[in-house]
DNA sequence: TCCAAACATGAACCAATATTCATATGCAGC
DNA sequence: GCTGCATATGAATATTGGTTCATGTTTGGA
């Protein structure tokens, strides 16, 4: 599902991968669909241990921010076939999808709002700029990891966080 | 197509809607994927000619940040199916997404450059930028327009703008 | 008025594939 | 070895919907 899409990846397939038959696929999941919500929620889990991992030990909100950043892009050079899973819910499981980034967006603003009380960011809406994150990561993430071609990840994390931090301002 | 998505869309569908016979659709397209083919290219030409025109008489850089990203908002508010058959062409057709994509981001990047060189704007990676801030546009436009609930667009745009500006720094 | 050529029609065709089900097999406890 | 339950099998079913095509209809120029 996650190299060829939801709809081109038929049961057959599915069952032939797994070296089952085809009806023992219907003993697992009720429906095709139910698969793909499990792997939904498998990849919010392992992106979500990845990204705590990866900030644990990072000094400050924007070192954090940094390294987030840097595990994520990684992630998707990684697994890209689950990456990509999760952006297809958005069609063929809308609720999924809206819960993995509304619970994702909770968390990471919840990161925020603690880091403003530490006075380790300048104060603002957690949420906005919680889901402003998650855009960019995104977008980078296509653009120079999943499409390849351009800078190596290390520069384009630098000069997102670079931007992260400081604005476009002069 | 943008209402029900690619796949639930039948020919039929669009016929009926068109008023004219099913057959008729393949004297016009060749297949069921060309008309998605033009619309994703529609699409492009409507958005790119909406925010040229926000932007047209801005003062600066930053203040085009803040009307391209306020008609963007706007635009995915009025035109919901239009701004979702471009995310589903993701998977519906790869290359006419990342063709819509990298052509937008090198105009973009295009503006940061000469923003840049007025002194509008401090010195970086424009294409690294201009991805971002795509991508934030499209993720707050997913949260605060498409799925509603939370602060009215103005907010999001005024408190976006100011992170784009300062970042997070304190 | 006539004639191509373009355009329109929708019933029929066909391929794909999600799902079911009657049957077979394995396994745990006795 | 036996019994019953869980699990496995894959051929058959049923539906869906993209695409074709033989047959009309319209149109614009001569």
């Amino acid at each position: 599902m996650g190299e060829q899409g939801f709809s081109a990846a038929s049961i057959a397939d599915i069952t032939r991968l797994a070296e089952t038959a085809l009806g023992t696929f219907y003993i697992y999941f009720s429906n095709k669909e139910e698969v793909f919500r499990e792997l939904v929620l498998e990849m919010g889990k392992v992106t979500r241990r990845m990204v705590a991992e990866a900030i644990a030990d990072a000094p400050d909100r924007l070192a954090a921010e940094r390294a987030g950043l840097a595990a994520f892009l990684r992630f998707v050079a990684e697994r890209p076939a689950l990456y990509r899973i999760v952006e297809e819910a958005r069609f063929v499981d809308p609720e999924a999808y809206q819960r993995y980034f509304t619970s994702f967006g909770d968390a990471y603003a919840a990161q925020l709002r603690a880091a403003e009380t530490r006075g380790e960011i300048s104060p603002g809406d957690a949420d906005i700029r919680a889901w402003a994150l998650m855009g960019m990561a995104k977008a980078l993430g296509d653009r120079y990891v999943l499409w390849d071609e351009g800078p190596d990840i290390d520069r384009v994390v630098d000069e997102a966080h670079r931007m992260i931090c400081n604005g476009l301002a002069p």
